[in-house]
DNA sequence: TTATTATGGTTTGTAGCGCAAACTAGTTTG
DNA sequence: CAAACTAGTTTGCGCTACAAACCATAATAA
């Protein structure tokens, strides 16, 4: 048996949510995303969004920062260095495992 | 943006988790195994495998057969037709992912 | 002016989850 | 008999994801 299964144990459990997994491919994708963006790219309701932003930010995977467009309130998602590091090991560990159970 | 990345939202939930993927990756390379087996392969807690073992059973990914081999108990676990169907499906649309990820 | 509605989020409440420690039932050993 | 081992299951707890409810501000209506 393939000892290197294990490893599936410790994927990064903040990138391996559903929600947070498509939130940050897509923040991978743009320099920087606003929230509205992202709700209407995820379809997550605001809520949830929220609290995942909020995770990813605790992870030091996302930066948040809180500005106006006029006079509403304007949030801006940034994947940082960590959070794209992150991300792409994660890719990675998936890709082996694809590889493996071929 | 890609909207087929939206369906990372619909992964099923039971397949995703590690030690329940890292269960069934195992059971589909044989065709059963015991408790203590998995429990050797999997690095888990008894606790935490009879846990899964049950979860997947409920989902109908897994047949659990309970027997003695002597006098002492034997708990043989088999991948069933759904649960290799589940499991193929989620490894594919890791795939698209990864794929479309690049 | 005072309501009312809309915008852009955050906080709260709740059900469910993953985990290991504690427990159970039976068996073997001293 | 008691103690220790085997093969698991149940319990208790802290954490999580989710949407409903909420909040602050701004625009619109009466």
């Amino acid at each position: 048996m393939d000892e290197g299964l294990r490893s599936l144990t410790d994927l990064d459990r903040v990138i391996h949510e559903p929600a947070r997994l498509l939130i940050v491919t897509i923040l991978s994708t743009v320099e920087s995303a606003d929230f509205l963006f992202l709700q209407r790219e995820t379809g997550l309701t605001k809520g949830n969004l929220s609290a995942h932003l909020t995770k990813l930010e605790g992870a030091g995977y996302v930066e948040i920062t809180k500005t106006f467009k006029g006079k509403l309130p304007l949030t801006i998602c940034k994947l940082t260095k960590p959070g794209l590091k992150a991300f792409n090991s994660y890719r990675q560990q998936l890709a082996k495992f694809i590889d493996k159970t071929g």
